[in-house]
DNA sequence: AACCCCTACAACCGCGCGCGG
DNA sequence: TCCGCGCGCGGTTGTAGGGGT
């Protein structure tokens, strides 16, 4: 077994970045643009493996990295995406503009998932605990505190399967993506059938929706995304989601009662609002 | 002052997917 | 169809810094 590392180890650079490998980053990207994350340490002047430069860049070099607190509000969106999502950090990082995946992750393993204990709330499942939330005593080292990432015996209906989301990039700008759902816990179909897009539910907020069989990943496709995104590109709804089917309306629109509901659209409809921009970014 | 423990978060690692040859 | 490469993802580790004893 083992896998060959992405590149040679050898005189490369690791641990943190120094000012002068950041600003050789900065400025090759600036002027040559973002890819080829390969090769790109070389043509740089880089002695750091691609991989590390592209985390760099995406984790903390990007200009649009909104650095700082997570507010309230960012704080709330981030444990009700978590109750639908699961720990699909990018999926959610997508929906907090300026937000990174691993940060949002760092702050969920740091506040939330302890803030949800104390709460009384199961922060794998969002479930309420039986058991009394752990004292601050007693704890275990900091290798403990990553345990709760690890496989969970939740079988809440709707939980995402912990499997890798897809970008549409082809299709669809960055922050729009997909999700895969188990085919244990929700309705998966094989129909031949196109779906139609029930834009007319969420035109108010300029979204659409849809799901999909995900046949290999033995569970179906959710889509959320902008409905001017699909009509201003030149890709048809068809051409996206050619392979999106259902003959099961009534699990679709569960699907997205329940998602609506976990943003709590009734109560705060500026929410909804600012999820719907966040889209935009 | 010195030591220890804990927190926060940057960085690394291994894996899987998509795409092009 | 197969294979290798590039990329992106989630999980994990390393470490600086702060607070308590």
């Amino acid at each position: 077994m083992g896998r060959a590392p992405c590149c040679s180890k050898v005189g490369l650079h690791r641990g943190p970045w120094t000012p002068r490998e950041d600003a050789l980053l900065t400025k090759y990207i600036q002027t040559h643009g973002e890819g080829q994350w390969r090769s790109l340490p070389k043509r740089a002047g880089l002695l750091r493996c691609g991989k590390s430069c592209r985390l760099r860049w995406m984790n903390y070099l990007r200009p649009d990295i909104k650095r700082g607190n997570i507010t309230p509000e960012e704080d709330d969106l981030i444990v009700r995406m978590h109750s639908l999502l699961g720990n699909r950090w990018s999926l959610i990082a997508g929906r907090l503009p300026g937000r990174t995946d691993n940060e949002i992750k760092n702050y969920w393993n740091t506040h939330l998932s302890k803030k949800l204990r104390n709460q009384g709330t199961d922060p794998k499942t969002h479930d309420k605990l039986t058991e009394a939330p752990e004292k601050k005593k007693g704890k275990k080292k900091n290798k403990q505190k990553n345990e709760n990432n690890k496989g969970s015996e939740k079988t809440l209906v709707y939980l995402p399967k912990p499997i890798r989301v897809k970008a549409l990039s082809s299709c669809i700008p960055r922050t729009d993506s997909t999700l895969t759902l188990n085919s244990n816990s929700a309705t998966a179909s094989t129909s031949e059938e196109k779906v139609q897009s029930p834009e007319a539910e969420v035109k108010e907020v300029n979204m659409v929706w849809g799901v999909g069989d995900d046949a290999d990943n033995g569970g179906i496709e959710i889509f959320f995304g902008e409905d001017h995104d699909l009509v201003n590109n030149t890709a048809s709804y068809e051409e996206c989601y050619s392979d999106v089917h259902t003959d099961d309306h009534g699990t679709l629109e569960k699907l997205y009662e329940e998602y609506l509901q976990l943003l709590n659209v009734e109560e705060k409809p500026d929410e909804l609002d600012s999820f719907a921009q966040s889209l935009l970014v």
